[in-house]
DNA sequence: CTTATTCTGGAACGATTATTCAAATAAGAG
DNA sequence: CTCTTATTTGAATAATCGTTCCAGAATAAG
């Protein structure tokens, strides 16, 4: 059996994720995907479908690899408080970049089932794991304990949007700090 | 001299704004842009100039509209927080329609100057009236004293952006009111 | 009425879109 | 080397894009 050499198709994913995160779906031609992915055209075709579909995967990627990394910072200290504090912190250090969540989201509202899909089964992960670490704050006094979990969670999440939101309109990192540090003070 | 009909251009650069907010620019083509503004095609490029300078027109005139009302809501109370409140309920309600604040904002980030002039300007006035009245509630003991009235103001409009973001995103109206609430409550 | 002006809508333009067919190229396995 | 398969690329398709030209309909002032 001959093999031929094949094209890295994570790699060339993650320049898809890229592409779209800087200029959102519509906006993104598939020569763009193409010369940004260092792949053939008919490869792009070939390996994920359509631009919708590789919309989809990017979505679903870049989801898989955010929700990771929130989940992580959450996790990582000690202190559930300190925490909530660092997954905050770094979206607002990572605000620069544009995320694809909102991006999706505004872009497409609630009206694409199979994207809804993606971001509700991401978003219910990452609600479960935050509304635990804030039921542990609250145990240790660390958060108010008249706030129900759940709204604090969907506090948290509507903060990391107009975090985003903030820093794609040109937000210095001091000036993101401080908006995090302020979301974080309602929690008390 | 003969002075044939003219059609109502503030009504139709309305109905711009309106398909504006709901595709965003790439999205809206010059054929949904006709059909929505009741005129035809050559009034469109005769009196708007082209499909930016209509997009810019229509940022424009949504900003003015909706700085005015968040300053009305803002200044309708007698006391400053209940203004604060009333300008922050107002985006809650409100956050059901996509706002094309946060779409240009998302579209085109800072890199377009002369939408950036537009909304420069109106954030300006915003953020100097949310300002004095963030100063006179912490002179009645309403907000906390050892915030920084330019970084309280920086994130109520932050709070707005991630509120029309989770309206955009499906939100209902009663989870959006109580993510308006607990932003207040960071201000105590 | 006539006449001046505005608006409309079909036709066309060139550019770009997403996508597919088909042929050429490249590279590893035997 | 040959053979097999992956990948690339040129060409073509049909659709749509923003925009302009132009002819005719509509409308109001004189």
């Amino acid at each position: 059996m001959a093999r031929p050499k094949t094209f890295d198709k994570d790699r060339a994913l993650e320049a898809a994720v890229n592409t779209f995160r800087k200029h959102g779906y519509e906006a993104t031609s598939a020569e763009m995907l193409v010369r940004a992915m260092g792949i053939g055209r008919q490869s792009l075709y070939d390996t994920f479908g359509d631009k919708w579909q590789l919309y989809r995967m990017a979505v679903h990627h870049y989801s898989t690899v955010q929700t990771t990394a929130h989940i992580a910072a959450l996790r990582g200290p000690a202190r559930a408080i300190d925490g909530i504090k660092a997954m905050v912190d770094r979206v607002a250090q990572d605000a620069k970049s544009p995320c694809l969540g909102v991006g999706s989201t505004w872009e497409f509202g609630n009206e694409r089932p199979d994207l809804e899909e993606i971001k509700e089964a991401h978003g219910r992960v990452l609600r479960a794991a935050i509304r635990d670490r804030i039921v542990e704050a609250q145990a240790a006094g660390d958060i108010a304990a008249e706030l129900r979990p759940d709204d604090v969670a969907a506090f948290l999440i509507t903060t990391f949007a107009g975090l985003r939101v903030a820093g794609r309109g040109g937000a210095n990192a001091a000036g993101l700090q401080t908006l995090a540090d302020l979301a974080i003070r309602a929690l008390r």
